[in-house]
DNA sequence: AGATTCTGTGACAAAGTGTGTCGGCGGCCG
DNA sequence: CGGCCGCCGACACACTTTGTCACAGAATCT
């Protein structure tokens, strides 16, 4: 499973997010950017990122606040940068949570070797620790993330296929939207999708036959043509 | 499916307009321009918009405040650009919940680097965040958004396609209204139109033979000879 | 290691969409 | 009033996208 990391850059400089983008591709991580932190959120909703390299000045909100807040509600792995002369901020940055440090200016080589180091040793649950729900609702059926099982209301549990839990979990998050084959591929799997890859249709069409009462017929995850899929059903989080 | 995005830019300066649509055109996208915050919202109502290029002082309502509002209700990705020496707004601007900032003069290969990322980035659905309605009655019909299907009044789901639940949805939020070709292209299916493109007509037949009591005799989409189509029918939001 | 489950790929069928053609109808002009 | 021209409706067809199945390699379990 070649999963290459995803890589999310916060920085309010394009140059710093340029220049550090283009070092990383080169290296086979995918890699977005954000320049604030409101569209860092932005990204995290709609993609899985693997490790975030943030900033520490930022307009509006401010880097050692975002990584307080990041690691109040998702294990995902930080690395701050800094400009020089911050120095004093390394501590500070550490006991906000960060996982490395690195002060700018900084060479790209040493900036892949820490990022190397840190998703290695963060592999760590990503299982975000606060409120995040414990199980969804819709149609009929319980979708318990802990346990991860899906219950229907009679009681009956049935049972879902790693792959089939992730892509309904995915799907669960993000209702009334539509979702394309790379979207969800990088939701549910974590990777990108290959030239006619038609993995996720076969995962969908699995998934159809076990929550679908009709999966001739399907109400709760629609085809858009040409676009994706989109779920449906109402969602209630508990 | 060569969906090219479709750009709006709102300035009052009729040379940057001029200036900045050629230079997108260029590169593939499809452009529109507004001098102002209610010729924007005209344009919005009218096309189906992915990025809005939005300069900072306008005369009547400002910039800023066009940026808030837009942000209220529809989550489209914006792109604001100040003249030079308004550095400070910067800051406002990104709290205000633009997506990005680009400080006058720029080039347009920064622009259109900037347009790429935040368009890449912003993958997701333009779906209104705000009230948006549920579903939608006319005639002996309902149309469920969120399911995606349209439901007589005697219970029966009648299965739509994709591009024909699109279509109607496109018509059914803007009714008593003269649509041409290319409006409902640009609105169903987010592209423009080729020449002698007859597919508009195709799908308006299809749906007709769906929705209509006599589709030869066609009461609820109106042909307006040499003009377009009209939804006629009255819609009830709910 | 051997058995079992899971997942992605290829193949083929089915559905959705757009283009082309033909014929009809509306509007325009004499 | 009649003929011409251009626009639209309907249909057939080609092409694209999706659904599903079988199967093989990968992963996991025993």
């Amino acid at each position: 499973m070649t999963a290459a990391p995803h890589i999310l850059i916060v920085d309010d400089h394009r140059e710093i997010r340029d220049l550090v983008s283009r070092a990383l591709v080169k290296e086979g991580f995918r890699v977005s950017t954000a320049a604030d932190g409101r569209a860092m959120r932005k990204v995290m909703a709609d993609s899985r990122i693997d490790l975030i390299l943030l900033d520490l000045m930022l307009p509006g909100e401010d880097g050692l606040s975002l990584c307080r807040s990041l690691r109040a509600d998702s294990g995902i792995p930080i690395i701050m940068l800094t400009a020089k002369g911050e120095e004093i901020d390394r501590v500070v940055g550490l006991e906000m949570g960060a996982d490395d440090y690195l002060p700018k200016p900084f060479g790209s080589r040493e900036l892949i070797a820490r990022i190397r180091a840190v998703l290695r040793r963060g592999q760590r649950s990503d299982q975000p620790k606060a409120d995040k729900p414990v199980h969804y609702r819709f149609d009929r059926w319980r979708l318990d993330i802990a346990a991860r099982e899906l219950v229907r209301d009679d009681g009956v549990t049935v049972p879902l296929s790693t792959g089939e839990f992730d892509l309904l979990l995915a799907f669960v998050e993000r209702p009334q939207r539509v979702l394309n084959r790379d979207q969800l591929l990088d939701l549910a799997r974590g990777r990108a999708a290959s030239t006619f890859d038609r993995s996720i249709d076969t995962q969908v069409s699995r998934l159809r036959k076990k929550i679908e009462r009709d999966p001739a017929d399907p109400k709760i995850i629609k085809t858009v043509w040409g676009g994706g899929y989109t779920f449906t059903a109402a969602v209630s989080r508990e």
